[in-house]
DNA sequence: AGGAGTTTGTGAACAGGAGAACAAAATCGC
DNA sequence: GCGATTTTGTTCTCCTGTTCACAAACTCCT
């Protein structure tokens, strides 16, 4: 999204290492199907099998898996672990990534406390807020760090991945100030349109968004049977 | 993504008053700039302003408002007010819609206290939770209420839209009951594939997903300064 | 060994979306 | 009133992504 797509890219894409970013946004599905798969003992699984766990074409999941290679079998279909194992590390998940969180309120809690970052190689190195008083409040084993430690933190860890979960109006100040101290991939919560220099990748996650999306289908569907049906104060059962 | 793409829609798609699915997932975006623009007191801007607080290109946002209808006027721009209510309209946002939020541990205790969501009319009418210990409890002015109560909850207050926010393995009966009771679009945040009837809409919110897309482009960016310092674990086959 | 049955990998056709470019329509200055 | 200027709405072209369909490759059984 954040990625220009230069002449240079679009022809390498092809004819080098490069996969298609629909792809690339389909590989971590897959990955999460074999390791169910895994657990549950399967050792062989057909593109269909996967195809199904993953909730895709079985057609489009074949093409997604021949950009990293021929790693199936005809007529018996691919080998769960090594699937699993080449997937990982075309993602780049077979060596951990340092993370900071910035704006520890709600959501920022939420997700330090989250198990699910550090099973799958994330490292949260440092929580950041703004604000003095928080400094040394603990989330999920990690603590509370000033801002001012920012550049500090993500120089001595080589942190490349920054989480921005701060009030919109701040969002930006805090992508330029982790831009700046070395971070080149950002996850933006914040519902705030950020700007970053080229190079540097940004994905927003917006919740706000996603509601109004099904808004609009839920519309289309039934006009007749839509909308609230009572006041908009408290609940009355 | 969930809409299956038959003949009919695609026919009146685009000669009534269907929206491609891209366009419908931008409008948002612009409603924000929309409203940050009022905000500063601007009352008309152009493609190109909007453009630039949307992060998109000014031609692809021209293109997308002329599926509305032509709200513009040449040679000045739209006006922000008439566009903003326009855009609501389209997106089904003139009316409230009811949600609920089941599972309140980390994750779900977050959107419960984020006030965003009321202030675009979408109304959190209960918080439900398996936990028979946690019924009670409050977050954001919302009570949590026993699983039992589901069903007459969705049903008093036409509740169409259900979030998802419990554990991946609780995900599929969660979603199957919500449906039942009358639930016809879904936001999971588990990190699990669920599967519903047709005519049901169901968006997923994966944040491992998120990271992992950053950590393929951060692999493939910069290989010789990529990684953590700590030591490497398993790597070199 | 050979044929039947499976399942992958990919070519080809198709659909959908992005962006450049420009004609049409509006305003403004004189 | 009229030309210069601005900005929209839309057409055209290109590119990405999806799906079908099938030959190639493998296993298993006799
Ligand atoms: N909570 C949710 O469920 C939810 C849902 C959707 C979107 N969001 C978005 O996520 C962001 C965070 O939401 P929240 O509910 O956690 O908000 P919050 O107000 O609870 O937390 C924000 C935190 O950021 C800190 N902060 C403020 N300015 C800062 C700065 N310049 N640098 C560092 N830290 C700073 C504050 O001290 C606070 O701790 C917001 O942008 C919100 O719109 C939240
Ligand atoms: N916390 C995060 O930042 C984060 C990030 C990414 C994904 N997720 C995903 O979001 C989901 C919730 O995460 P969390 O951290 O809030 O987990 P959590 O364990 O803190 O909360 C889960 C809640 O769901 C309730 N629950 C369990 N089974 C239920 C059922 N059948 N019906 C109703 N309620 C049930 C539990 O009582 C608990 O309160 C998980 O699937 C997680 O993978 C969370």
């Amino acid at each position: 999204m954040t990625h220009a797509p230069t002449q240079r890219m679009r022809t390498e894409a092809r004819q080098g290492r490069g996969i298609p970013e629909a792809t690339v946004a389909r590989l971590p599905v897959y990955l999460r199907a074999l390791t169910a798969s895994s657990d549950r003992g399967v050792s062989v699984a057909s593109s269909q099998d996967l195809a199904t766990a993953a909730g895709v074409n079985s057609a489009k999941l074949r093409k997604d898996l021949s950009y990293l290679g021929s790693y199936g079998t005809r007529g018996v279909g691919y080998d769960v672990e090594y699937l699993r194992y080449q997937i990982s590390r075309e993602l780049g998940l077979t060596q951990d990534w340092a993370v900071v969180i910035v704006g520890i309120g709600n959501l920022g809690q939420a997700l330090a406390n989250y198990a699910g970052f550090s099973t799958r190689g994330f490292r949260i190195m440092a929580l950041l807020d703004a604000d003095p008083a928080r400094e040394g409040e603990r989330f999920g084993g990690h603590e509370i760090r000033r801002m001012t430690d920012l550049e500090d933190i993500v120089g001595a860890h080589g942190v490349s991945i920054g989480v921005i979960t701060t009030p919109a109006a701040a969002a930006q100040g805090v992508a330029d100030r982790l831009v700046a101290a070395g971070v080149t991939s950002i996850l933006n919560f914040a519902p705030a349109v950020i700007s970053v220099a080229p190079g540097i990748d940004v994905r927003k996650v917006d919740l706000s968004i996603e509601l109004q999306i099904l808004a609009y289908h839920e519309q289309r569907k039934g006009p007749a049977t839509a909308g609230v049906t009572s006041p908009p104060g408290v609940e009355s059962a």
